[in-house]
DNA sequence: TTGACATGTGAGACCGGTCTCAAATACGGT
DNA sequence: ACCGTATTTGAGACCGGTCTCACATGTCAA
């Protein structure tokens, strides 16, 4: 058995001696670049295959400046929707001759913080980034600053002027409502799963993502345009902890002049609701109409069938790794935002809205706000 | 505005120059490590703020030789089950102070082989790694053989002595299968998303992951102690591809002596098997009972909810972190396989098996086989 | 006062590559 | 044979940190 020295790894001058040429005639067969003659270059790679040499891309990377990897950070790697858009990144970073270093904030700011200054310190030479606020900015704009390349996917900061790629949540949502309105409803809630320390919408000041602030405009715009009282009040946040949710849903279900059509702002929520409602012994659409952010896998096996709002999530990340390769390999043109559109998939959770007894106080109460 | 030069960014050497003491000193401070007064503490500080110091962590570690970073290579990051494991992973890393370096190999050896190879070339100081292959374990053998820790996550690879966390998988299998059996069922059948051109099963030869060997042996077992000839001939193997999914499946079920019940090998087959049940026309558990692998989170709210066998992914994710951070900081025991339990969570999709017809001409085919 | 010892600081080697530059060699034409 | 040019090669600086070691200073006991 080859009792290889764990520790000490084989370094070019290594290669370089045992082949008998010099270290900077080695590096340049083993870095494919300058100019070596064919016979010297046999010698040196098999001095090489036959050290086991491989190269230690950290001091590569510290004296070429560059390290061909980009890094991302994403909100939840364990939703299914960012696992879509990482795998976009890689495809497209890979077919660039990247690679990608992944790393998760949980959607916390802080996090985020931290995750961007270590992929900044290990010399990436982009960053894809789905901000988790847009009110914590500095270190974004830090890294704008510093003039390494950032792209801003899923969401993006009014003023950071940096390439972003996103879909249109505003269009999603306000075809989302109109299709309910359709269907005869005039109670319509949005429960997103944003961070917030209270569940009840009472202004923009709130809201920390631009796509909820757009999903809110959506809902509140199709609902205004139906000629809808207060849409607002239907707005639930914070949905996003497991056992709050449920508490948030039952507590909008079972209150006074309840919603009878809900859009949920992902399918974690959506499922939330598909459980809460079971437990409630109401169903789809019977009692409640159900459309959902994300077309999920699983979401055409439900009974019934979820109506849902189809993401391009794969194109999102690719695209962003794209456009992220263009501008660290190429120069700047000015920064822009690509808005990819999303398709509204009709199944079967929309159904006319149930008669409610108490539909009428609604309308007087309604009504009563106007005055 | 500050126009902060976009190409150069600041060294140690800028920051000791400006505090007006020597690139050592500043480094000290800045790196936390020898000793350094107060005062020059104070002013190395004050500098390396104003100048908007980031230490270079390539350089850094050049040095060092670490990189206080570990790295992952997964089968496929979209799938859930991958997800949650990588947020263990994540979760134990971070709380040890090291970082994540996270590649997908799609589940072809030679993309991993490459993600390896990418990863040792960053010098990260150990590694976590879903094999693809019990076959192409060359590069594995090569980490090994460099010294670098590596940790092998819910696969293990016969000839290699290396850590190891899975769960149990022969024992969950048999578990499931018993469950079948006690509902009455005689034809079961496992479908696997495992690659292999043949759906049939026809020998361990055709099997390149330890998992899917293990939950053979249980179907098997589990059959045999029950007295039921020949269980092989339900496996089916490869039903890893959308379409071809379909494909197995609507064959195996429209076969003659087709099974009554159906143990999938992960909730992407599980779906598989309810669209195609659906497109025939078919219900669970009238027609067809189903057990699949991985509680994802969705199969408690089809209808019926699915019976499922919950595997603690988190903690083998977490816990394959923990072995691995112990291994770079500490040294070598012999290196262990901690095999974590699974839990059979039973829902509402196991039923009595039909009557079919042709039940009894199964029964003759059985006899004969043992004449 | 002097010596022993702890503490703070700077000079410079080093990690493992790349890259510049000059010297050495090969080639082609007259 | 001889010169001009192209190609191949080696020496050594450099990237941005860490680390060793020598030296300067401060403290305290004898």
């Amino acid at each position: 058995m080859k009792r290889t020295a764990s520790k000490r790894l084989v370094t070019i001058s290594d290669v370089a001696q045992s082949a008998g040429v010099s270290k900077a005639t080695a590096a340049r067969v083993l870095g494919s670049y300058g100019t070596a003659s064919p016979v010297v270059k046999e010698k040196v790679r098999e001095a090489a295959k036959r050290l086991g040499y491989q190269a230690n891309e950290l001091a590569r990377s510290m004296t070429t400046g560059k390290s061909k990897t980009i890094g991302v950070v994403v909100g939840d790697i364990e939703n299914p929707y960012f696992g879509q858009a990482v795998r976009g990144i890689s495809d497209a970073a890979h077919a660039a001759g990247f690679d990608v270093i992944l790393s998760n904030s949980g959607e916390d700011a802080a996090k985020e913080k931290a995750a961007v200054r270590v992929l900044m310190g290990k010399r990436v030479d982009g960053l894809i980034v789905t901000p988790a606020s847009v009110f914590e900015t500095q270190h974004l704009h830090e890294v704008q600053r510093s003039g390494r390349p950032l792209v801003l996917l899923d969401r993006t900061i009014p003023d950071l002027a940096v390439d972003a790629v996103v879909t249109d949540d505003r269009q999603a949502a306000e075809a989302a409502t109109r299709a309910l309105i359709e269907a005869g409803h005039r109670r319509i809630a949005y429960i997103s799963a944003t961070e917030s320390e209270d569940p009840i919408y009472r202004g923009p000041h709130q809201i920390n993502l631009s796509t909820v602030m757009e999903r809110i405009e959506g809902v509140v715009a199709a609902s205004r345009s139906a000629g809808i009282q207060h849409p607002e009040r239907y707005i639930r946040l914070g949905a996003h902890r497991r056992g709050l949710g449920d508490k948030i849903i039952a507590e909008l279900l079972q209150g006074a002049d309840r919603p009878t059509a809900i859009l949920a702002s992902d399918t974690v929520v959506a499922l939330e609701v598909f459980k809460t409602l079971r437990r409630l012994g109401m169903s789809i659409p019977g009692d409640l109409s159900l459309v959902a952010f994300h077309d999920a896998d699983w979401t055409s096996v439900t009974s019934p069938p979820i109506t849902v709002i189809a993401q391009p999530v794969y194109e999102l990340g690719f695209e962003s790794a794209q456009i992220l390769v263009r501008r660290i390999t190429g120069m700047g043109d000015t920064p822009r935002c690509r808005v990819l559109a999303t398709t509204l998939i009709k199944r079967q959770s929309i159904g006319a809205p149930p008669e409610l007894e108490d539909s009428g106080a609604v309308l007087q109460d309604d009504a009563a706000k106007i005055g």
